[in-house]
RNA sequence: GUCCCCUUCGUCUAGAGACCUAGGACACCGCCCUUUCACGGCGGUAACAGGGGUUCAAAUCCCCUUGGGGACGCCA
């Protein structure tokens, strides 16, 4: 049986590298069948805290990821917060020192004793390392000064307790996988399997740090600026890993069912926002409608109570027709603003053209008081506030008719009286969602800004 | 400094000796589709770090160099 476990400390937010490292232990374990373990490395009491922990929580779970012990879930092999297995870290210390594994130094801590000159770690990921046991630092602490244990003896005896069969960790861990092998064997315990997952860069080619400002680090962070997890999951799954047949769009069940330790590779990988956003935007427009709806509506912002207010079948439409314009789920502050807005400002790019395009500012000319005059005559049946998507298409043809403009000609100075924009969501989706009183405000506001612009 | 790991398009990668004239994806550029914006389709630019071996044959195996990263705490 598969046990494996993520083991993060909450001394800070949930980072992208632990969150990959996650991933990486639940889809190994889901696809082998076997068990996934959370257990909270806490050791640290000084910087450990419990925000911390919610937060690691909330950003696993937002991600998709549940596990079959922790912490709060419980399980056989408990706890789960190491700062509550202290009992069990001091008989494996005495364990250790019995049988001399281990050694009292000088200033009264217990050190692991190396007890050879060569250490091999066959990974899964980098092949056989081999470690000089002298070039490995001094013999590391096990039980500080003050008795309580460290990390590493806390971790391998844990890893022993709770039966973990494979230990996959970032690559800033080999060399202290050589240590805990030691610790492992001074145990007589089984040792795991390890497979170190190769580290991600930012942008600079360093290790990814909060301090890389040019990209997010927190999962949380993320979250917060529109990604959806599947995005997060999906990009995090192809760096370092590549499927089988090389499908790009990844669910967490097309990942699980393809998942294989084996096709790691073993270089680090530079964070790319590029592929990210790619990815992003092809789940926001490939999700189910309503999953996608109910991802983007906390992200309309200031307008969220008037897109509430029209109710839920309006949005699910909305969210159909127009999310192709949305390649992040912040875009839909800017959709919805569109939809419900009051009143929309000529934005600088239609500024721009007006003021430099001699064409485009007489085709406004032309097409903005045909658009706002066609709105004024057309009636709406009583029973509804929007143009029905007939009606719509009739008074563009009827602008187009006496205009004799067509195509982009005819559409840029459209979508600058409807959206004050150049670009945008698809035209005409928006003339049937977007109420009628609104778009004959807006019209005659473009009229307007159109006849002072020089 | 010492040790460990790594080095294929700008980026993520495929590649387990002959299938490689090195494939895919993102980004970028062009064309097509589109009465608009996108999406999509098609095409293009672009890489085996360098040098030695081994082999009939090397991106693939070995060695050296270069470059990058990581680790060397009574932090985890």
């Amino acid at each position: 049986m598969v046990r494996v476990r993520f083991a993060p400390s909450p001394t800070g937010s949930l980072h992208i590298g632990g969150a990959r490292t996650a991933l990486f232990n639940f889809v190994f374990a889901r696809k082998m069948g076997g068990q996934f373990i959370l257990r909270l490395d806490d050791t640290d009491r000084e910087r450990s805290l419990e925000e911390h922990e919610k937060g690691i929580y909330e950003g696993l779970r937002w991600l998709g990821m549940d596990w079959d012990e922790g912490p709060e879930a419980g399980g056989p092999y408990g706890p789960y917060r190491q700062s509550e297995r202290m009992e069990q870290h001091l008989a494996a210390a005495e364990k250790l020192k019995q049988s001399g594994g281990a050694y009292v130094d000088d200033e009264g801590v217990l050190r692991l004793r190396y007890p050879k000159t060569e250490v091999i770690v066959d990974d899964i990921v980098n092949g056989e390392c081999v470690f000089k046991t002298d070039a490995l630092g001094p013999e590391p602490v096990l039980l500080r000064s003050n008795g309580t244990p460290t990390y590493h003896l806390a971790s391998v005896a844990d890893d022993v307790d709770m039966k973990i069969t494979h230990i996959i960790r970032g690559a800033d861990h080999l060399t202290n996988t050589a240590k805990h092998k030691l610790i492992f064997e001074a145990l007589g315990a089984p040792v795991p399997r390890f497979a170190h997952l190769p580290l991600i860069l930012g942008p600079d080619g360093a290790k990814l740090s909060k301090r890389n400002s040019e990209c997010l680090t927190s999962v949380g962070e993320f979250q917060a600026s529109g990604f959806l997890p599947q995005a997060l999951n999906n990009f995090l799954m192809l760096l370092g890993w590549s499927h089988p047949e090389s499908k790009e769009q990844l669910s967490m069940e097309d990942s699980i069912e393809s998942f294989d330790l084996e096709r790691v590779g073993n270089t680090a990988a530079v964070f790319d926002n590029n592929k990210l956003n790619f990815l992003n935007s092809w789940w926001i427009r490939h999700l189910p409608v309503a999953e996608a709806a109910s991802a983007l509506e906390p992200f309309t912002g200031q307008f969220r109570e008037q897109i509430e207010a029209r109710g839920h079948d309006f949005w699910l439409e909305a969210v159909d027709k127009l999310r192709d314009g949305c390649a992040n789920l912040r875009d839909a502050e800017g959709l919805a603003k569109l939809l419900v807005g009051d009143g929309v400002e000529v934005g600088s790019d239609v500024r721009d053209a007006l003021a430099s395009d001699s064409e485009f500012r007489a085709h406004c000319r032309a097409v903005a008081p045909s658009w706002s005059d066609r709105l004024e005559e057309t009636e709406l049946d009583a029973d509804r506030d929007t143009l029905s998507p007939e009606q719509a298409k009739q008074l563009t043809n009827a602008v187009k008719k006496e205009t004799g403009l067509k195509g982009k000609e005819l559409f840029k100075p459209l979508r600058a009286a409807v959206t004050g924009s150049l670009s945008g969501p698809d035209l005409s989706a928006l003339l049937s969602l977007t109420r009628f009183t609104e778009l004959r405000r807006r019209a005659k506001q473009f009229v307007e800004a159109a006849a002072l612009e020089n």
